[in-house]
DNA sequence: TGACGAAGTTAGGCACGCCTAATAATATTA
DNA sequence: TAATATTATTAGGCGTGCCTAACTTCGTCA
């Protein structure tokens, strides 16, 4: 792993950390073997976390007796079950995402999204809950766009062109959709899917674009920018 | 690592595959000592990582040569990069963080997004984008709550009480807002902390809450289920 | 009490991903 | 062209986190 992570524990020990504490509020203290069967890993494994996780101080560990957590293993674990349940909720109750899906992809977050973000999103659903107007409309257009056909995503459409770009941003072109006029005048310029494109300025109006390819300086119609599908840096 | 990966590259693979991507896009072909500086790695690991990137077909490498994307690795290294961008966006136009920040948080959670999460988050964008208002709301929603004061997250009330339940959901109580009828309620029947709550039913007005603690039944009013924190499943 | 089975631990192996140190190939410059 | 500097590779080591296999501890029941 490259990213440096800010946390005291690793993702596999979060795990550890989370499977405890669900046991422990259920059952008053938890055992190994309950451990390994949530998290499908043998016991062996289990006894090695355990080890670490007392080492950290984050549960109380003797050999063979039930397991508790320490006062901060229970603050660790409540935060990263926060965040389970916060990104949970907003993809249900925001993005309209199926409850075992959103589950799913929510125990892959806890371990990466930071607890400022997690706030934030947190504000967020309050806001949408206030304003269910927003949460029909938004479910809406997700409907329109019909996220569970059959077709991959690299078939439709990328979700990003040049005009969704800002100001000194760059973007590396993955598709221009054929029949534009412009797509004769890119490729004319030995221009195409891997080029990078950085936007030099938009207008007010958002409608001549300024654009930098390999050097060369073009201004784009708003129309001809959204027939640009990129991939955004 | 527990969660099964559904991704075909590991995080750490992701992150070569983006250096050499964004390189190529700017300079044609990428080198070794490119890589490992943008990444903060030795040489010697950059060798390693392209040769098992080698073995999955993502690049074109000979020992000594400048290195190119196949076209497996280019569509691999866009969804990633896409990923990146739209978190990114995300994180700066709808929750208003820091360009900075949102950036550093996308590098990690560029790794763990799926990209069904990654097309509705870029719809939801979309509905911002045609929705002004909306952003405004929650801008002033998030200022409210003020989230750069110093405070540590701990000693803030958490966004979550047991009003925030939905029906069958269950949680764990992490604090009991003091001064409140039911604190005294709750200590005498010998809860608090770490015990686990689990909501059984929501009256339609969202008043009465029928909640289920260590076996006893309780009726909680709106008010009362919102003075206990709770971090929910 | 002593034997048995379940639960838990230790020891050793393997893959990944980083490192350092030594070596090899390529580029640059005299 | 030869010497040197730069870049890249190999070899071997270390930590993490999983595994299997062998062993220890604990609780139960005859």
């Amino acid at each position: 792993m490259i990213f440096e992570s800010t946390r005291s524990l690793s993702a596999s020990l979060e795990d550890y950390l989370q499977a405890i504490f669900w046991t422990v509020a259920a059952k008053g203290a938890a055992r190994a073997k309950d451990i390994a069967r949530q998290l499908g890993v043998k016991a062996s494994s289990v006894t090695g976390a355990l080890q670490t996780l007392a080492e950290k101080k984050f549960v109380h560990y003797q050999p063979y007796e039930a397991i508790t957590l320490t006062a901060e293993g229970f603050d660790e674990a409540a935060r990263v079950a926060q965040r389970h349940f916060i990104v949970r909720e907003f993809f249900v109750r925001v993005l309209g995402l199926d409850e075992a899906v959103a589950d799913k992809e929510a125990c892959r977050m806890e371990h990466c999204v930071g607890d400022d973000v997690a706030e934030r999103l947190a504000t967020l659903m309050e806001f949408v809950k206030a304003h269910p107007e927003m949460q029909s409309g938004v479910s809406q257009l997700l409907a329109e766009r019909d996220h569970s056909d059959g077709m991959p995503a690299s078939v439709r459409r990328g979700p990003v062109t040049v005009a969704d770009l800002r100001s000194g941003q760059k973007a590396v072109i993955v598709a221009v959709r054929s029949g534009a006029a412009l797509a004769r005048r890119l490729v004319d310029m030995g221009l195409g899917r891997g080029a990078l494109v950085e936007v030099e300025g938009v207008a007010p109006t958002g409608d001549p674009i300024r654009v930098k390819i390999r050097g060369y300086q073009l201004a784009l119609r708003r129309t001809e920018a959204a027939a640009i599908s990129v991939v955004g840096k």
